[in-house]
RNA sequence: GUGAGAGUAGCUCAACUGGUUAGAGCACUAGGUUGUGGUCCUAGGGGUUGCGGGUUCGAGUCCCGUCUCCCACCCCA
C-alpha cells in the first residue's frame, strides 16, 4: 500500500532533468521558437528535421565510445541498438551526405530539435532541451562563417542582447595548432593542449599552473602557452603568428571581422585565444557566445568542420555552423528581464454575456458567428448574474463585451461595452455582425 | 560517475531551546444578486511536514538511510 503510494507520488514529478511545459511556460518556449524561426528564414535558411532517435552507431562515428555513457540508448525488439538524439549534427551530415549531389549549394539549413543527454542536471544544463542549429554546407569561404555568426548575433540583437551585454569569442584551430607547433609541441599532443587552453579562463592563475603541471607541461611550454593566451587582439596575434600557414589563417580571422563589421555587428567581436571547443572535428574558425557580466556557460558555440560530411559517407564538403541551447539563453533572459509578459490564451476580442438565461442560445450563436469570422470570441460558461460574467470577462482580459438583455429580445439591440475605456453603446445586432470591428473604433474614446 | 547544500499547501514562507488538532498571504472554488467589471468582504477545498527507519512519554524539529531538487566537478556534441 505505502509502496504504491510512493510510486504514485514519484509519478507526479517529471523525470530528472526534464520540464513540464504548462501553458505559461509553453508560450515562452513558443515565443523563442518563433524568433529563432523568423530570424533563420530572413537570413535565407531553410528548416529541416530528422527522427528523434537514430542508430547508436551514428554517434560513435564522430565522438567515440565515451559518448555512449552520456546518451539514452535502447534496443528495439529486433535487437537494433538505438539512441535518443543527443545532437543533430550527425543526422544533418547523414541527410546531406545522402542527397549531396542533388542539393544546390551553398546549403543553408536550420532546425530546432529536441535533444536528450543522460547527464546530471545543473545550472544551464538539463537532460532534455532544445537547440537552435544553423549550418551552411558546401562553402569553404570565410563569408559562410560570417553568415552563420551573423544570424546568431542578429537574433541576439533582436531580443535585446546587444554587444554591451554579450560577446562573440573567436579563435582559429589552425592558428592554435601552428602556434603550438612553433612552441615545440608535437601534433600528437595538440588534443591534450586544447583541453588545457580551454581551462585558462575557467581557473584562477595558480590553479591553472597546477593543472598544466599535472598534465606534464614543462615550464618552458607553460611560458609559450601563456604567451599565446595573453594575446589581446588580432593585431597582436599578427606579431606572434609568423609562419606562412598561420598568416594565411590569420587573414581569415581578419576577413571574418571585416565581414561582421560590414553586416553591422562588429562590436560583438572579441579575439579569445582560449576558445578551442571540445570536439575534435573542428577544422577552422571556432567561436562561442558568452554574456559579458555573469558567469554562465556559453550561450552558443560552433565553428568550421570541413571533414565531417565525408566521415558520414558523403563527398568532401566544407561546412560550418553553430548550436544555441534554450536553457542557458532563457536563464540569461530571465535574469536580465528580457522576456516579455505573455499570456497562454489570446484575450477575447469579443465576449458575449447573457443577462437572461433564455438568451444563452443566442449568445452561443453570436459567439459562433464571430469565431467563424476569425475573431477571438468567447462567452461565460456559467449562467450567472451580469456582474459575475463581467468579472469573468475581465479576468480573461476581454476587450469588447456584448450584453444580451430585454432590449435584444424586444428590439434586436445589443449593448456593447469596451472594457478598456468603459465606453458603452447600443447597436442593432445585424449591423454589428456585418462589421464587428466598427464597434472597436466607436468605443475607443474615453467618455 | 564524484562532492556540497536544500526539501513544510499549487507558489512564497511561519511554527521559541523537541511539547495540544502544523498556520498566513497569494492563487483556486463558491457566495456577498433579480442588468454592469478591476478594489473590497465571507466561506470552502487543498498537508499523514519528500519517503522509510531510529532515539524519546512525545519528532516538522535530533540521528541514519533513501529519493528528488539545486550547485560545482567530470564532460560539454
Amino acid at each position: 500500500m505505502d509502496e504504491q503510494k510512493n510510486i504514485q507520488k514519484s509519478l507526479l514529478q517529471s523525470p530528472r532533468g526534464t520540464r513540464d511545459f504548462y501553458p505559461e511556460l509553453m508560450v515562452r518556449q513558443q515565443w523563442l521558437f518563433d524568433l529563432w524561426r523568423t530570424v533563420s528564414l530572413r537570413h535565407g535558411f531553410e528548416e529541416y528535421d530528422g527522427p528523434i532517435f537514430e542508430h547508436l552507431d551514428l554517434y560513435q562515428i564522430k565522438s567515440g565510445d565515451e559518448i555512449v555513457s552520456q546518451l539514452f540508448s535502447f534496443a528495439d525488439r529486433g535487437g537494433r541498438n538505438l539512441a535518443l538524439r543527443p545532437e543533430l549534427t550527425p543526422t544533418l551530415a547523414r541527410m546531406v551526405a545522402a542527397k549531396a549531389s542533388s542539393l544546390p549549394r551553398p546549403i543553408k539549413w536550420f532546425s530546432i530539435p529536441r535533444l536528450c543527454r543522460a547527464e546530471r542536471p545543473q545550472r544551464g544544463r538539463l537532460r532534455e532541451f532544445f537547440q537552435w542549429n544553423i549550418d551552411i554546407m558546401g562553402s569553404g569561404d570565410v563569408l559562410a562563417d560570417a553568415e552563420c555568426i551573423f544570424v546568431a548575433l542578429d537574433f541576439l540583437r533582436q531580443i535585446g542582447l546587444g554587444p554591451e551585454l554579450v560577446e562573440l569569442r573567436v579563435n582559429s584551430r589552425p592558428i592554435v595548432a601552428a602556434l603550438l607547433t612553433d612552441a615545440g609541441i608535437g601534433a600528437d599532443r595538440h588534443e591534450q593542449f586544447y583541453a588545457i587552453l580551454d581551462k585558462f579562463d575557467k581557473l584562477p592563475s595558480e590553479q591553472f599552473d597546477a593543472f598544466a603541471r599535472e598534465q606534464k607541461v614543462s615550464q618552458q611550454e607553460l611560458m609559450s602557452l601563456k604567451n599565446m593566451l595573453n594575446v589581446p587582439n588580432l593585431a597582436a596575434l599578427s606579431d606572434l603568428a609568423t609562419s606562412e600557414d598561420s598568416q594565411r589563417e590569420l587573414a581569415k580571422l581578419q576577413e571574418l571581422h571585416r565581414d561582421l563589421a560590414s553586416f553591422g555587428v562588429g562590436d560583438y567581436f572579441v579575439y579569445k585565444p582560449s576558445v578551442v571547443r571540445g570536439l575534435a572535428y573542428y577544422t577552422g574558425i571556432v567561436f562561442e557566445i558568452f554574456d559579458r557580466s555573469a558567469k554562465m556557460r556559453a550561450i552558443a558555440g560552433g565553428g568550421r568542420y570541413d571533414n565531417l560530411i565525408s566521415m558520414f559517407g558523403g563527398p568532401a564538403m566544407p561546412a560550418c555552423g553553430f548550436g544555441m541551447g534554450d536553457v542557458v539563453l532563457m536563464d540569461l533572459l530571465e535574469d536580465l528581464g528580457k522576456i516579455p509578459s505573455l499570456t497562454p490564451h489570446h484575450p477575447p476580442e469579443f465576449f458575449v454575456i447573457d443577462a437572461e438565461a433564455e438568451l444563452f442560445s443566442l449568445a452561443l450563436k453570436i459567439t459562433g458567428q464571430l469565431r467563424k469570422q476569425n475573431f477571438v470570441a468567447d462567452y461565460s460558461p456559467k449562467r450567472q448574474a451580469v456582474g459575475k460574467q463581467l468579472k469573468y470577462a475581465d479576468s480573461r482580459r476581454a476587450l469588447i463585451v456584448l450584453i444580451l438583455g430585454s432590449e435584444t429580445r424586444d428590439q434586436n439591440l445589443v449593448t456593447v461595452k469596451n472594457l478598456k475605456t468603459g465606453k458603452q453603446l447600443q447597436i442593432d445586432l445585424e449591423r454589428f455582425l456585418e462589421n464587428p470591428d466598427q464597434v472597436r473604433n466607436d468605443t475607443a474614446d474615453e467618455s
